[in-house]
DNA sequence: CGCCACTTGTTGACATGACAACTACACCGG
DNA sequence: CCGGTGTAGTTGTCATGTCAACAAGTGGCG
């Protein structure tokens, strides 16, 4: 009674599973190699260069743990990438910010990111062909994420 | 100089690399807690069910480090589903292999793997959209790998 | 044969992630 | 104001992954 998955469902399926974890793969290796950045790190660099951020917040974004968080955020820190500081409102949080080298060092990293980026995909796809892809894994991303 | 993404391009690319991070940090905790089996074990049990492989084969089709397929298939063996045995041919070679107990624990674990696999991405896809999804991440695939 | 370069699989040191226990603080209801 | 409940962030422990170095074996070529 095992509702399994015909041929053609199990070549998408294996594609897409073996593809993301190349992909992911990848990219974090190019990050480390060429500026000496995890995936993680680098996306918490992300979000922080949008908008400083607590802790638990930034956790909800990249959808890691809070302890995660805490420990990538530690060596982001470490490293003078980040800033923390004490939440005058609530003083349980912490408040968590980019420095300027940090800024600095996130430009440089996302140039040479996207480039990966387009290598490894944008530019291997047709441009519907991205956004199918997009709104595939958002609905994915949606399932999986809770 | 930089070829940035345009908004659209961005969100797609987002899209993937999250729902990608998702899914499988989804898959890899649904094994974990149902079977006591890593996404990695689960993979390399998969592929020793359709043929007995050497180790470096194995690392190949895995793709992942022989350091890492050895530490692998340790916990395997410790946890007896899988055996190691000399390859006559090639006195460096390692041969691998489900044992019985090995077979039927991949059976038990792929009947609930599948049904978190609907879960996650078939039943939440139009059919013509996991297959487009599958022919792109094979291309991608295709581009990571090496 | 005898040497040298390469491959195979393993090992050990270290980086990173998961998870549970903990401290400090906030907030609600009495 | 006080006590209990929940939240924020950190910490320690352990599992897993990465990487470089290694021993053993292979294979070509003088």
């Amino acid at each position: 009674m095992t509702p399994w998955l015909d041929a053609a469902q199990q070549r998408s399926w294996r594609a897409l599973v073996e593809g993301a974890g190349s992909l992911l793969a990848r990219l974090d290796k190019h990050l480390r190699d060429s500026h000496g950045l995890t995936l993680a790190e680098y996306e918490i660099l992300v979000h922080l260069s949008e908008s400083h951020l607590h802790m638990s917040e930034l956790a909800a974004q990249v959808s890691h743990s809070r302890a995660r968080v805490t420990q990538t955020v530690d060596r982001l820190v470490r490293a003078g990438l980040v800033e923390r500081s004490p939440c005058p409102q609530d003083r349980r949080g912490v408040h968590a910010a980019l420095t300027g080298t940090g800024r600095v060092r996130l430009e440089a990293a996302a140039r040479d990111h996207v480039l990966e980026v387009r290598r490894l995909a944008v530019d291997v796809l047709d441009p519907d062909e991205l956004t199918a892809v997009g709104t595939a894994m958002a609905k994915i991303r949606t399932v999986a994420q809770d």
